[in-house]
DNA sequence: ACAGAATACGAGCCGATGCTCGTATTTGGC
DNA sequence: GCCAAATACGAGCATCGGCTCGTATTCTGT
């Protein structure tokens, strides 16, 4: 699983970081499809055959990038989870922590919604992200299990799903607003998983 | 606003249609930036010659595609304001009527979600579709207020708006499901709206 | 029937883009 | 200090995609 790669030295692992970085920076800007390699290198300062000493291709840059974000995530998951598990009252709580900690990490990272917002991704970079796509959704679940353990399994995955696409759907409006008004935001998306969850069938 | 290209006859408005159809069927598959005039020229079974006799550009054509859905979704809206104006009980028949007109629409004309989904699409295609999608969000409204007239406007408006992003986060997930599965599916949407709708702030 | 407009063709232009290749320089272990 | 490996360069290749252009055919009004 590892890369077997040439052995890197510590200036290819900056240079590693600085491709990444200047290729967030692009994708947040343009997307993917419309983001250059040329362009990438040279933002990131170094010509475009450089680049490819360090990324095969142009789908290996997103899905380093993308490693990243899911690495941030998976933190975050854990975090959720680890504080709730006691009483069924603090389940608000945890939508309310989650959902802070998760606006915070797009704040961050804008270019993760390139990257990972499910709708309207072409199709080699869906090849990619997809699997790491799916891995976070089971971390929705565990989430969605630890608020509401009376539901079925079967429940339980349509629910986490339908909880996802409502986060990515409000997520970009949050982030839009301006910053004095992104409680507010954040507090309708809080509303609508809220609202959805207690909200009889 | 009218178009001023060469007077259409008979057969010319018949290739547009079917250039029309083609284009359809290709963003459908492989979203718009995907999708090139040659291949469309080629499924509308005419040459790249004469695509161009009649769309001056390729964003022209995802234009005239998208003014097709937009009147189609007019007429949807219209049909949902000229149902519930009577009493506030009828809140909930409203939603559940314009839910199953959007399911049958999408369902019906799979390309709108490549080109007025709100996330992700290209730069140009946003420019064309922008507007029009603008457009629909304030029909969303006038629906927002005829259910919950006591909001103020701007609290209108941001409801409309999570609807809206409500409705499109789920609707893939709908068309995803087997044919079985839609009505729950559909009834998921529904609770996420309804419980959004009904939670104080 | 005739003229002019509309429709149709398809090879190919032109710019863009992902990526390569030969070569030069720097680094780190011995 | 030496040498192999890693890093760096950037002009340019191969391909692809939007679109053009010269030309041929079909329709429509009179």
């Amino acid at each position: 699983m590892t890369e077997d790669g040439p052995r890197r030295q510590a200036r290819g692992m900056r240079r590693i970081a600085s491709i990444l970085d200047a290729a967030a920076t692009l994708f947040t800007a343009a997307g993917y499809d419309a983001t250059t390699t040329n362009a990438i290198a040279s933002a990131a300062k170094i010509s475009p055959g450089s680049l490819y000493q360090f990324f095969p291709n142009k789908p290996a840059i997103a899905e380093a990038l993308t490693a990243r974000y899911v690495d941030d995530l998976n933190a975050i998951y854990d975090h959720a989870l680890a504080i709730g598990p006691g009483d069924p009252a603090a389940a608000s709580k945890t939508i309310d922590q989650l959902i802070e900690a998760l606006v915070a990490f797009h704040a961050a990272n804008p270019a993760a919604k390139a990257l990972l917002g499910g709708a309207g991704i072409s199709p080699d970079l869906a090849r990619i992200t997809t699997p790491l796509h799916g891995a976070m959704c089971d971390r929705a679940e565990d989430v969605v299990a630890a608020i509401a353990p009376t539901l079925t399994p079967r429940e339980r995955a349509r629910t986490a799903e339908v909880c996802i696409h409502i986060v990515q759907a409000l997520m970009p409006m949050i982030l839009a607003a301006p910053a004095a008004a992104r409680p507010e935001a954040s507090n309708e998306l809080k509303r609508a998983l809220v609202g959805y969850l207690l909200t009889p069938p």
